[in-house]
DNA sequence: GTTAGTTGTAAAAGAATCGTAAAAGGGGGC
DNA sequence: GCCCCCTTTTACGATTCTTTTACAACTAAC
């Protein structure tokens, strides 16, 4: 079942909205303002946002910008009413990936979220699957065995970053500074701690690891 | 590191696309038109172009045509205006790899940044052989007869300054210094200690080395 | 053949790295 | 404030790797 997150503080149009989605099988949920359409971003998880850019609380333009930097990457359509700016610049700028001018048909709205839904979901939104484990990017969310697991942020970074560089050899700096970033300087063995518990999660054999390898004097490598 | 090209016109738009390709760890260029394009292309070698299709000075189809003429292979992915005709037979005459059609998200360009530099990457996965032996650079694993071997980290620095500079007699100082460093002074002898472990791991038969040979009076010398 | 210097080799001593748990630090919600 | 959760640091034993050392074997020159 598709989840859409549609966030607008014109509650008849939400409802339309919500309405037309439900009959097109999708399971549309509705937040009044850009606060509570946050929080419930983060908390259903939905496979598609739609936003207003005008809102109370926090504007579109916040709630995409926010979202990204806690790296949901949910894609997100932006609603705005005619003769608001918005330039594809804008639109690159805060991270969202379509846009609608308001009034806009039925048809057209339909046609915009299927064609984001295809294209994300054959590029990213692909769940990456290794061993006995599902990593849905878009959701943030990890399951293994049908069990949803509990990562926390910095785990769920580094096990998407090893995903994203499977069977080499990173040493440490590469990865703080990929994962953590330029601009925080933990220490080395910063990494350790996390890859321990990484395997607790994840190895079958936490003790003698299958995926996360250690690689001696280097690093680690990650093997699918 | 990897420089990206970025030609387009739209100073603002090329700007956005610099700092989120930078913040990513990309280097980008940026060039307003096609024929400064061009030559940037020829003189930075980058290992990818994101092109406008339409361009001052030279459109972006004369762009990748002249560069494929000119016998540069690198990637180009190509980015439309919506309605702009872009069919993948015009894109394969041209020789583009890709196409994005504004406006879109980043999330979109990355993937299909990183996908094109995927498929089209082939050092990632350099592979050195010689005699029965594999050496996998990214995934720092040496391969015997299909066994993987276990290299410490020393034979493995070694071992792969002897494959840089196969069939050179080397004085133990030159390879002290370019395996060790400046930085620590081991002495000589240590360099014999771990060529007899390469020769126990690697030789067929290590009394009669055939690949690592002794330079009496003066150091080693390797043959692939 | 003798000799002085060089190299092969194994084993011991020394150093570095890693896994892990536990402590310390930090931030948000109440 | 306090609590809770997450991150980072720290400490230490275990493991792995490096370097040194000692001596036998070898090489080349005389």
């Amino acid at each position: 079942m598709i989840t859409i997150l549609v966030i607008d503080d014109d509650e008849s149009l939400g409802d339309t909205i919500s309405v037309l989605l439900e009959q097109e099988g999708f399971h549309a949920v509705h937040a009044a303002d850009g606060r509570t359409g946050f929080e419930k971003a983060l908390s259903l998880k939905p496979q598609l946002i739609l936003a207003d850019l005008r809102l109370p609380e926090m504007s579109g333009i916040d709630l995409c910008k926010q979202l990204r930097a806690s790296h949901v990457k949910t894609p997100i359509i932006v609603l705005s009413a005619i003769g608001e700016e918005m330039d594809k610049v804008l639109l690159l700028e805060i991270g969202a990936d379509d846009y609608i001018v308001k009034p806009f048909g039925t048809r057209e709205l339909l046609a915009r979220i299927r064609a984001v839904l295809r294209r994300t979901s054959s590029d990213e939104h692909k769940v990456i699957t290794f061993a006995d484990t599902q990593v849905d990017l878009s959701r943030r969310v990890v399951t293994r065995r049908g069990e949803e697991l509990k990562l926390t942020p910095a785990e769920y970074n580094l096990l998407t970053f090893f995903l994203q560089n499977p069977d080499r050899a990173l040493t440490r700096d590469v990865i703080l500074n990929s994962v953590w970033g330029y601009e925080s300087f933990p220490n080395t063995r910063t990494v350790d701690a996390h890859i321990v518990r990484l395997r607790q999660k994840l190895e079958p054999d936490p003790g003698s690891p299958k995926h996360f390898l250690t690689v001696h004097g280097v690093g680690y490598r990650f093997i699918p």
